[in-house]
Order: C-alpha cells, then structure tokens, then sequence
DNA sequence: CTATGTGAATTTATTCACAGCA
DNA sequence: TGCTGTGAATAAATTCACATAG
C-alpha cells in the first residue's frame, strides 16, 4: 500500500483531530498557530503535537509556529483527503440513523454511500440523501465499498462481518458488543458504548484527580 | 476515594469488557475458562489478560485456569457491580436515543435515570422508561447525578459541561467533536465518531495488514 | 502435563529540556 | 526573542519465556 509505516499508531490516531481543527482555524482566517495553541483546543499536550508532526519533516518555523494553510495542505495530502473513501452503513436503527445524519462529507472525504436493513419500514426510504437498501440485496448494491459501519445486534455482528469479508470489505468500524473474528488482513475498530461508559465510572471512582490528566 | 491505584490505565479499561464476557460464561453454565480462551473471545493477548489479572493478586490456578464463578464474584466487586451509578443523558437525538435504548443494567450496575433536550417534540416523553425533560429543568432535576452523557451540538457542549459541572457533575462522555476544557478535578471520556471513522481508512490506507493485529 | 504468574526484555508513547533558527 | 524540532530520559504497555504449582 503506502510509504511510511514509521509513523507510531498512538500519532496516526490523532492525524483527522488535528486536521479537523486547523481546518477550523483556516476557515476562521487564522493564519499561524503555534503547538500551545493547538495544544489547549485538542487536549494534547503540546510537546506530543511537536513530536507527532516532526515525524512528517519540519513542518513549522522556529519562532513561528507553523502557518495554517501550509499544514491543512498539508494533511490534506497526508489523509488523503482528495480521494473520497465510500463506506457502507449496516444497520439503520438510532445509532445507524445518527450516522446517517452526520455529515462527514462535510471535514472529511468519507462519504456514506448506502445503508441496508431488514425492516421493510425503513427499506427504499432515503435519509440524509443516503439510500436504504434490503440486507438481502448487499451483495448486489455493495460494489466495491471497503468499508463498513457495523450499527446491527450483537448476535448479528460475526456473520454479518463474515458476509461483508467476502464481498471485499477491508475495514469494519463495529459499534456491536461482539468483538468479531477476521482473517488477519481486515481491519476492525471496536467502539463499545457500554464499555466506554463503565471505564469512565471505573476511573471515576478509583482514579480521583486532582491534577491535570486525560483520557 | 479507592484503594490501589497501581492499576495500570490500559488495564482498567479492559476491565469492563473481561466482566461481560465472563458474565456471558456464566450463564452458558461454563465453570472454568483459560487466559488463551478468554484471548480468543475478547481480542487481548493472553499474556497482557495474565498480567492484566495478576494486578489483582492469584486469581487462577497453574495447569487449571480461572473458575468463572470465582473471577465473576471477583470482578463484580472490583467494579463495584454492587451499587449502582445513575448517569443523566444529555440530548435527546439519534445518537442520544440509541443510548436510551441500549440496556445498561443488563449486565452493569448503571442506569441512565433521566434525559435532557430542549425539543418541546420529546419533553415530557418517556422513552425506554427514562423521563425526557426540558433542558431547563435541568438545575432541578439532576439531583446528586455525577456522570452526563453529551449527545448534543458540538456548539453548545462547553457551556453545557460548565453548567453540568456547575452542577456536580463530575464525569462527562463526550459524543461531541468539540474538545471541552474542565477544571482539573473533573474527568471527560471523548468519544468521536468522525475521528474514529477517519482513523480506520487512515488505518486501512497506510498500515497494510497481513500479520495479525488489532486496535 | 497444563496453564498460571511473573521476572526480564522489548516495544511504544510521552515528556523534559534545550540548542538553534527565524 | 519565541518558537520549533529533537536528542535523551522517563514512563507505560506489551510480549517473551519459563519456573512452578496443581
């Protein structure tokens, strides 16, 4: 695939944070910023922001910072932001639909192209301009999307990820409980709501703050 | 407020999902269960689950494994399964339902006790048992509520974490792009869907798979 | 034999602290 | 002077590999 595999994960992570808020800054005229700068608006702290963009080159000017427009073109580039990525979305429930209402056409060349679900109700509407197609009709309307948004039951989620592989799908964002089983080239992120919810009540309970930390 | 706080961070995190698929062993009637199987289930290296596990003191048997029976009991008191934690919901969306939805007491003590919006559409409503209430009636209602889920505008999610933390509130999940500044005491969780999303086809793009790997 | 528990090694990520450039 | 960019130090997390208990 591509170049630079140096970049450590923990950086490539927070790439579409920083690229979405220099976005903003260009968008609200800003013409330099500097890493405390950024720092204070993403939470990062600002020794990290240096480190993360120092292994792309010496992007900014010492005494300066560095110059908006420069480092959207940059990211830009970096995230491909000229090819549109597709994603498909598999399941149109409340989750699914906030997805569909999310504009990330909008900071981010990814669009959701279709969504498919089994409830007649909700097959051959449209949302947010976004067609909803019968699960059963996915190998015929997929193409060759790469990545899915899985939005379905748990108990659907491993045979659903199965049938997705098969038809080509790379990548899975799976917001199910079920923690799925790929073969090793397929990527999957977990997002586990309920997960999310109780490591937050477990550290708030047992790691008391006092100074400064973040997730 | 809580005893050792060696825990490492990464560990506490994978603690709640170790306690649902435990629980899940539980009642398939499964009496012991191997770091290796666990691995298998959850997606974690069977040496981090070890380790993750001897934090805790001997929680298993050489050449046997762990009793589920044991290691639930065990796990439901280190995550203080015991009492319940009440969490208030803050924007009554897409997004905001779907957490209605989603049955937190099932398997962990927390229970989204009442939700927010400022839509007259869905105050007064109740949706999955949980009171909808105008914004408004905030101060009123929130009682000693500690925790806030943030489903609404990113623009409004900093004065909205101000008044909450005005308010006790002490720990806030954050659906919002927007990354919100809070006094030092108080611990934010940012969930962000357009990150996460851009994040994986970054992923996809730029670190090719072949040997296996995960998040 | 089997699978834990853990020292030791390794890898990954963060943070300090400052030389040096604009 | 004010900031970056980065060696060096530190911290955190993972993984190896095996002695050891059942």
């Amino acid at each position: 695939m591509m170049e630079q595999n140096k970049i450590p994960q923990a950086t490539a992570k927070r790439l579409p944070l920083y690229y979405r808020f220099i976005n903003n800054l260009n968008h609200q005229g800003k013409k330099r910023v500097s890493s405390k700068e950024l720092s204070d608006a993403v939470k990062v702290d600002s020794a990290t922001i240096r480190r993360d963009f120092s292994y792309f080159g010496a992007l900014g000017k010492k005494g300066y910072g560095y110059n908006v427009e420069y480092l959207l073109e940059f990211f830009r580039k970096t995230l491909d932001q000229d090819e549109t990525t597709d994603v498909a979305l598999i399941g149109v429930g409340n989750l699914g639909t906030a997805f569909l209402h999310y504009n990330f056409m909008k900071n981010n060349n990814i669009a959701i192209k279709m969504a498919f679900d089994s409830d007649p109700k909700k097959v051959g509407t449209t949302i947010s301009d976004v067609p909803v197609y019968h699960i059963e009709e996915l190998d015929e309307k997929l193409g060759d999307i790469q990545v899915a948004i899985l939005t379905i039951p748990a108990s659907e989620a491993q045979s659903m990820a199965d049938h997705l592989i098969g038809q080509g799908v790379e990548g899975i964002l799976n917001f199910t409980p079920a923690r799925i089983t790929v073969p090793p080239n397929i990527r999957v992120h977990h997002i586990d709501l309920a997960v999310e919810l109780q490591a937050l009540v477990y550290f708030l309970k047992h790691y008391p703050l006092t100074t400064d930390e973040e997730e």
